[in-house]
DNA sequence: TAGGGTCCGGTAAGCGCTTACCGGTAAGCG
DNA sequence: CGCTTACCGGTAAGCGCTTACCGGACCCTA
């Protein structure tokens, strides 16, 4: 811990206080708006103020007013250190996190950003370290078990993200089962493949099972033929995505017709593994995606996804805390819309 | 403001004391392994610490320890709202900022991320309120004038990114001078191209004026014709890139033989705009980025480009402004060294 | 067994802010 | 003209924690 006790010539209200040859409880109040100061009063603090160019102090405030206007966001990020896959991965986590951020703004909060490491042992002890410097907390997908999310909600307000509602925490996720079946519903109808394959993510994963379970029901309903399962899982990044096709391919295995990916990370590994062994997308087989990420349109050719509202879904976490925060209660499980987003990766 | 003002059952380090039959003191002490408490008492504690599942309050440490352990860290994201082009930019800057929170962590800090909206009038009092939240920030591109940061660093300690150091602030960033000196050389030298564009980025931003600086006086010093200035300022997005390229066009301008961009995304875009046009990359014009980004290489062509250490840029920035909050003290201008990145978009 | 030195651990003072409470002044009323 | 009422603004308590300071217990030595 590093040691500094008074870093620098640290304004403090009553330097305010005395320059405006007021007592601090004026300058509070002009500060936070309340009471009402006398018009010349106030004049003067606002002048004196200025003058100095005072900064309140957030602890000092926070620990007076037991609010600390900051919220915890604790999600993963890929492996120890600067790998290549860390980085693709990118995307997805961090427009979630930019959607909290612009939400919390609205509300004067800000947002303390907390990634914890893929093998990280005591992740609760970090999680427990953000939760004393914030309000609440929002955590990204598997994070914490059920019971580690249920200690940690009687310290802190906590918000989930594309997990399921527990009795004490709140969960906001995307409507992944709709999307997922309008997709498969366009591949077997409109297309009229008949063989698919899942490309899985993150086993453990709420999205991912909810995904799997869509495509399976939607496929079989459809009487479309359904490919997935051990070979074909991947872990929602992109190199994952490509390890699975190349160990198809090499076993010689005959690929279906479309592969639905978990995600759009993935299938932008599969779409770049296919292009290397010379198999034509969409021609000789259909990519999908799921997220519809921004780099998405990007792509040759250009992806089908299912878009998630990701922005969307940071901001309704953010302000679901909020209101639990402020006004005591806020909705246990909210799930925001999809939409199939038809580019060519498809065959279209 | 929300009003609550005791949300939970706020455990307190008196309820941990008294739970464990000692003093605050000591709780405190053995919280932060200060003193040498008997075996015995510490084990009391620790035992009352997990049973009661406690986790002390941050603002009423930070105060009494002068010390947040937070920094802040402050950005500029896109349009107002949930524009395309902001999606876009995000690659760069969220590097950075995992790369400040990699670094953080190591030392137990946390970080409060504040982005600013391109044309949010009063930059100065987000910043002024994330100041009074952290123990010092870290300012990326183009957050604040000098006189700002001035004003703003005898508050809180102030590393800026991308910047130039002032009297009172410290400055990281990359030796973008020989970086483009070496695209340069191996666009003219290498591959004997004779006319090349320069499409910048935001003016006002220290980079681009040093990459244009360093093309032009590179381009010239070998002896190749340089094309630049306002028909082609693109602002880093690629939406700008693709925009210079079409307006170009549709003016019926001859292309030099390569485009340098003033950052990836920018060639991104071009790349795109070309490829719309019938236009080959590299066939009939080369195009070459600068940064690096993990996009960079899933390009078709892949692209050549200048890469800068972008995690470690912010990591960097970390622990200068660490080295300031608890030394004191610390490098004032550090300059990080990039690499030539040759693909297949210069034509190689 | 008494005196001195060591340790532990408790008490209390503050960190910078908000705000309940109260006293003083000025305006309003009879 | 004196008393009430209202309104400002000041004083002080307290938010949860750290830590300086001090007193007590224990051990060692003579």
């Amino acid at each position: 811990m590093a040691e500094p006790r008074k870093a620098k010539g640290t304004l403090t209200i009553y330097d305010v206080a005395s320059h405006a040859g007021v007592s601090i409880a004026s300058v509070s109040r002009v500060l936070n708006g309340q009471g009402s100061p006398r018009p010349e009063t106030r004049e003067r603090v606002l002048q004196a103020v200025r003058e100095l160019s005072f900064v309140p102090d957030g602890a000092a405030r926070a620990l007076s007013n037991g609010l600390k206007e900051v919220v915890g966001v604790v999600f993963r990020r890929g492996g120890e250190a600067f790998t290549e896959d860390e980085d693709e991965s990118l995307l997805f986590i961090d427009v979630i996190n930019r959607g909290i951020e612009v939400a919390a703004q609205n509300r004067g909060f800000d947002v303390l950003m907390s990634s914890v490491g893929v093998h990280d042992e005591n992740v609760a002890s970090r999680v427990a370290s953000i939760a004393g410097k914030a309000d609440g907390l929002i955590l990204h997908d598997r994070m914490l078990s059920a019971v580690g999310i249920a200690r940690l909600a009687d310290l802190v307000p906590v918000v989930t993200l594309a997990g399921s509602p527990t009795p004490v925490s709140m969960n906001v996720r995307c409507d992944n089962e709709s999307g997922m079946r309008a997709l498969v519903r366009h591949l077997v109808v409109d297309h009229g493949y008949r063989r698919l394959g899942y490309l899985s993510g993150h086993v453990d994963s709420p999205d991912n099972r909810s995904r799997a379970r869509a495509f399976e029901t939607e496929a079989a309903a459809l009487g479309a033929e359904v490919v997935q399962g051990g070979d074909w899982q991947g872990n929602y990044s992109a190199a994952g995505g490509a390890k699975v096709v190349n160990a198809l391919l090499d076993a010689g295995v005959q690929l279906p017709r479309a592969i639905v990916c978990a995600n759009d990370q993935t299938a932008l590994g599969v779409m770049h593994a296919l292009a290397r062994r010379g198999i034509a997308v969409p021609g000789q087989v259909a990519v999908t995606g799921f997220d519809d990420v921004p780099v998405a349109r990007h792509l040759h050719p250009p992806l089908t996804t299912v878009r998630q509202p990701i922005q969307q879904l940071g901001a309704t976490a953010f302000d679901v805390l909020y209101s639990r925060i402020s006004a005591g209660s806020a909705e246990r499980d909210v799930v925001l819309p999809v939409q199939l987003i038809i580019r060519e990766s498809c065959g279209c």
